[in-house]
DNA sequence: AGCGGAACCTGTCGGC
DNA sequence: TGCCGACAGGTTCCGC
């Protein structure tokens, strides 16, 4: 579910409610949602600190002290929710973490497809290791995505849901980002010019900061810290708009499958 | 190296 | 009304 501005978003807000807080204990409610068995888990968290909570990627890095890392993954429906106890257990409760002041952190997933695994640093984790650029790094610049792409062999929208690429976008942002450059989906990599690499570059930059500033796009689950949404959805111009008429030329939109999910474009704007 | 398919798990929606 | 298949913002593994 959550992609590269939806996680920008969820860490800002754990950021203010939950930086600087002590792990007291945890209730593990499904197991399988940890990486490591639930002993270990549960005596990793038990008394640390919680420092900051920073991004990579799609994965959520809690910065603990004494020094360790919880790594996770929100996967399709994972949130978090910042509560005043309660007794109120919600049906996809998945983890409930106790810090002081009272609080509890607590964590729903309605798949348990999420993840949370505990180390003693990031770099123990191979595929955080194998993650690609951060778009919004110094080095991600037009030169760097143009030597990426012709480095690859692909149609471009693998090209972008391939996380050692480029890290950060999913379903939604590549479909968004291909119209806005007006590439065509099923386009492999050594078709592309050095413009429309260029165009891409800006799609790409222009449409994550713009999803950021509306914190992110609420479409069936994904909701922020306080079960606030996102606002983003009200600016989708393709994604879950089939048969739709094209906000540049009226025709309406198409939708096939690539890699056993949905891709939506226009077929005259993007060529 | 890259691709397609299946799997992980739960819920919703549309068609018959 | 009820059942059944398709589909959902993600990732990994396996075989070709």
């Amino acid at each position: 579910m959550p992609e590269l501005p939806e996680v920008e978003t969820i860490v800002k807000e754990l950021n203010q409610v939950v930086a600087g807080k002590h792990i007291l204990g945890c209730e593990v409610l499904r197991e399988t949602i940890l990486q490591g068995t639930r002993p270990a888990f549960e005596a990793g968290i038990a008394g640390k600190k919680i420092v900051t909570i920073r991004r990579r990627g799609k994965y959520l890095l809690f910065h603990l002290f004494p020094k360790s890392v919880m790594i996770v993954h929100l996967r399709m429906t994972g949130k978090f929710v910042w509560l005043n106890p309660t007794s109120t257990h919600h049906p996809h409760d998945r983890l409930i973490f106790f810090l002081d002041e009272d609080k509890h952190l607590v964590y729903n997933d309605m798949r348990c497809f999420g993840t949370f695994e505990l180390l003693e640093s990031w770099e123990l984790h191979p595929t955080l290791r194998s993650l690609g650029i951060e778009p919004f790094s110094q080095a991600f610049t037009p030169r760097y995505l143009k030597q990426l792409v012709q480095s690859r062999k692909t149609n471009i929208k693998n090209f972008l849901l391939d996380q050692r690429n480029i890290a950060g976008l999913g379903n939604i942002y590549v479909a968004e980002i291909l119209f806005n450059a007006g590439i065509h989906p099923l386009k492999n990599t050594a078709e592309l010019s050095e413009k429309t690499i260029e165009k891409l570059y800006r799609s790409l930059v222009k449409i994550l900061n713009k999803a950021i500033v509306h914190n992110g796009t609420s479409i069936a689950n994904y909701q922020r810290v306080d079960s606030k949404s996102g606002e983003f959805q009200h600016f989708l111009k393709v994604y879950g708009k089939a048969n739709q008429p094209c906000q540049k030329c009226g025709r309406p939109i198409q939708r096939i499958k690539q890699n056993q999910r949905s891709t939506f474009f226009c077929q005259y704007c993007q060529r």
